[in-house]
DNA sequence: GATTAGCACTCGTTGTTTGTGAGTGCTAAC
DNA sequence: GTTAGCACTCACAAACAACGAGTGCTAATC
């Protein structure tokens, strides 16, 4: 446990430290006016911090910089979240004000927004299939042989792939199960489609339609969903760019590499526990991000975890700031997406 | 006009030069097999083409870099197409191998390929609507007041656009006007949808349907294409950040920036002219790769120019190498996305 | 006993100097 | 016309000193 002064020395080390990235000395933070002692005790003060793991010193004769276990420290014990500011507030009202995009599009925004407002990237998993369920589904011939099968779920999201037809099947036959399905499968989640295509569409085609066997392997390719892809929404990923701690053009690339591969992605911010989470440096876990921190928060509708928004910048990351902004996304953002699924 | 010497010693610098990074010096080049003239010599053609601008010195005693107008010179009178290796031609093989994927997918491929080949930055412009044609129309109520509109191209593209439904119009009206128009519009190309849509339809469509002012009004919105982002495909985007050029991050972000502006790319790489065109360093005329260089070649379909391939690469580009391969890919590709015209 | 002033010490940063070597331009010999 | 030779230039790297921000420790002070 530390004591008062301690946290209050810690405190403004990371609060320093944030706003220059430069080590901070004794002398710089006995010159501030919430810390009234001098330097020398100060100094005594940061050599037991280091000893405890949560600052670390680049090198001698330099100041003190607070090491991952410190950020940990100051996030779960010191840190409140940021209030917003009169700007942040405005663009999110305007943000909210919006009710005419589809889905996507307001995740996409919601993504740009906190990109924006942070200088950080933000990554954000939108709304999970879950309680998605299917609208219509539609069959377009192209020519003889390929067709584009299209589905709109009652989110307002559209999928589509492209498919082979199978020798020898009619049109008209493709017509009379697309009508089938429709019927059936209208309003069942898209979870369930597969099995339930199965299990109780599948007997009754075999009445009415002939080689029903290829059709089904077919429809099964269509509701596979490849959604795990289409769910991550990326903005300001050069943003990194901007702290003096990634002037390296190495580390840049891994980390840029690194945001372009939906899967990982999508591995480092599902939700793993509701609300609020920091991953600070190596508790990320992957090589590339060690030097960074990423905050996601989920949100829910009716009681269900459905997404996370989250961002990624340097271990020395506003942390009050983003967490505040976070906190109040995620808890506006399924008023926006509650209609879609009215 | 350059003597046939001047024109081996630029020849062999600049292929000195794209290798290494290094400036060339006199006596480096008469180390090389095919130039067999002392540096002595070497210099005082050296200086003749400084003074020609057509190469320059980045300090008094460094060797030579090409200058813009060397590396315009070479590839307008010096370079060959360089010929495929037999690995690029066996990844291109694979590549035209696939029947199957939707032309989207194709092209994104194409970009892959292009970007992984050669190690720069592609950007692929996809084959225009041009002679796209409408092939289906449909509207799928979502709830009372929205639906979402589908468009779906004789290519196989689909489009979609959420919509408000306008007060007082029941959902059978809607579904008599999309029947009208689907029989009306099949084949239409999507560019003449519009003029069509007020031409023809709109007059008939005032017989059978109340209040289609505002119908109108909204599938205007519907068939205004957003194609102009959509046609844009990157791949390879953090590969500049193994030039050893662009080891300044701060270059390196305005060119990252600029790559994630759609409506700029369009613009770069429209297609001005038929066939490969290289723009070198500020011919672009765009400050943020004014050290790049940007290959195009279009590709065609029954002699129509549909789409543009490029590569953005470090003025010190492999131009042969690069150019061989866009002229390849630019022929082959229509022959792949053929059968989406049939 | 906690706090602080004082001081010697460390060490990265900055600026200067000094070689070093790759490369040049020029001149004179071939 | 070509080339050998040579003096010269200049970026780059190493070596070095001065600087100063910052430290740890000790002893004086509150």
């Amino acid at each position: 446990m530390l004591t008062e002064r301690q946290q209050l020395i810690l405190n403004a080390i990371i609060d320093d430290y944030i706003g220059t990235a430069e080590p901070v000395g004794s002398r710089s933070l006995s010159k501030r006016g919430d810390i009234k002692f001098s330097p020398a005790t100060i100094r005594n003060e940061m050599a037991d911090l280091e000893e405890l793991g949560l600052l670390e010193q680049p090198h001698t004769s330099a100041g003190r910089i607070p090491s991952n276990k410190g950020y940990r420290y100051y996030v779960d014990h010191l840190m409140n979240y940021g209030a917003l500011s009169s700007h942040e507030l405005s663009v999110l009202r305007s943000f909210f004000a919006d009710r005419m995009s589809k889905m996507e599009q307001i995740i996409q925004q919601a993504a740009s927004i906190l990109s924006g407002l942070t200088n950080y990237t933000s990554i954000v998993l939108g709304p999970e299939v879950f309680n998605t369920t299917l609208k219509h589904l539609q069959v377009v011939p192209l020519n003889e042989r390929t067709a584009v099968a299209i589905i709109v779920t009652n989110t307002g999201r559209v999928e589509n792939r492209t498919v082979e037809i199978p020798e020898g099947v009619p049109i008209g036959e493709i017509e009379k199960v697309v009508n089938l399905l429709n019927d059936k499968l209208r309003d069942v989640p898209l979870l369930h489609l597969k099995s339930k295509l199965y299990s109780e569409i599948g007997a009754e085609m075999g009445r009415y339609v002939n080689g029903y066997e290829e059709l089904l392997g077919l429809l099964e390719n269509v509701f596979t969903s490849k959604e795990d892809e289409d769910r991550i929404f990326l903005s300001g990923a050069t943003n990194i760019l901007n702290q003096p701690e990634f002037k390296d053009v190495d580390k840049v690339k891994h980390i840029l590499d690194l945001l372009s591969e939906a899967p990982i992605l999508m591995r480092m911010i599902s939700p793993q526990t509701e609300g609020i989470q920091v991953r600070i440096g190596s508790e990320n876990g992957l090589a590339a991000i060690r030097d960074c921190s990423l905050i996601t928060a989920t949100y829910s509708l009716e009681g269900k975890t459905i997404g996370t928004i989250g961002i990624l910048g340097p271990t020395r990351m506003e942390y009050a700031k983003v967490m505040g902004l976070l906190d109040h996304l995620s808890k506006q953002l399924p008023t926006v997406l509650g209609r879609w699924y009215a």
